[in-house]
DNA sequence: TTTTTCGTTCAGTCTTGATTGAACGAAGCG
DNA sequence: CGCTTCGTTCAATCAAGACTGAACGAAAAA
């Protein structure tokens, strides 16, 4: 089966000439690179590029993806905050179109999972304090090595600027206007 | 063959109670959400935990990770100057360490994937205006969806971010003190 | 009611990439 | 020179997860 969005609605057969679709498909390798289902990034790109909302049939259709597929992705983008269900008076199909602050919902989703890691940290941090010491050679006069406390830091200065971020961009609107 | 790091230098045989080892794996779970291999996180983490240089073969023995993966691994982390290769005179052995400033440094690692990404999406805008309009529908009026753009500012402005993020880390020292 | 059209779920397939282990060349040591 | 000990490479294995397609239940339409 295809695995190119349905060049139908576009202009280009294979994809490779046409922005809209390179531009999908970039989106979709972006997402894949950061440990996403690679479906679930052209879904993200197509909705960026037409961000009306679509039915959930025209969804399979324009990107060649089974509807299974498209059910699993389309709440795992939902569940994520970067599209939304929408209901459309008299239609009895499902209908999506971009959230209202896509990115700034993909901020808070990173640092979401940073802040699940650095809690993990803390919780080691302490643990290894209240065990006592001289279980270990290596940490005889320090109770927790530096690089443990330079991650928790790490990660607490990340989730610090990144949702200062999230917070200029939702200031400045956030949303994507058509 | 075992997954969980030799034990023998630590103090638990599952690892799950003891804060270095959960340290460890969880640096391993991080990375892998990061889409890196979970091996060269758990270096990493060890690393963190240890930042004295360690020889190549001690790497394999404290992991329980064949030769070819720490060779693969430490190449990987090098390259992303998480972890250096040093000579120590009169040892025929690779040694490694912690970089000098391993959190800065995976910074640009993580801004240089976004640069990455934001450049091919500047190319599409302008393939977008330089093609001229009226290929297809939706795109009459408007030659650059505003999700494009948005997409576009998202990235520089996280770049622009982050890169303020490494910069401070960088003059606050950034280095990992033992 | 029966029929059709939905969206979801799940077992099965398939792809991708991590990991291993053996083979190899290089380099110090005897 | 052999011999050993390195680190690298590569084919083969293995595992994780994406993706599909069919089966299913719900709900509108007829």
């Amino acid at each position: 089966m295809n695995q190119t969005p349905d060049p139908r609605h576009f202009s280009s057969p294979t994809g490779d000439d046409c922005p809209h679709l390179r531009f999908i498909e970039r989106m979709g390798d972006h997402m894949e690179l950061e440990g996403m289902p690679r479906i679930a990034g052209r879904l993200f790109g197509l909705f960026l590029v037409d961000p009306g909302p679509i039915s959930f049939s025209e969804l399979a259709e324009r990107l060649s993806i089974s509807r299974g597929s498209i059910s699993t992705n389309t709440r795992l983008l939902e569940g994520k905050g970067l599209i939304e269900r929408v209901d459309v008076p008299g239609e009895r199909q499902d209908y999506f179109r971009l959230a209202d602050r896509p990115f700034v919902n993909m901020i808070h989703g990173i640092t979401a999972r940073m802040r699940e890691t650095m809690e993990t940290i803390e919780a080691d941090c302490r643990a290894r304090k209240d065990a006592g010491v001289a279980q270990s050679a290596e940490a005889a006069g320090e109770p927790v090595p530096g690089g443990m406390r330079a991650a928790h830091e790490f990660f607490a200065e990340c989730i610090g600027t990144l949702e200062g971020l999230a917070a200029r961009l939702a200031k400045r609107g956030g949303e994507v206007k058509p």
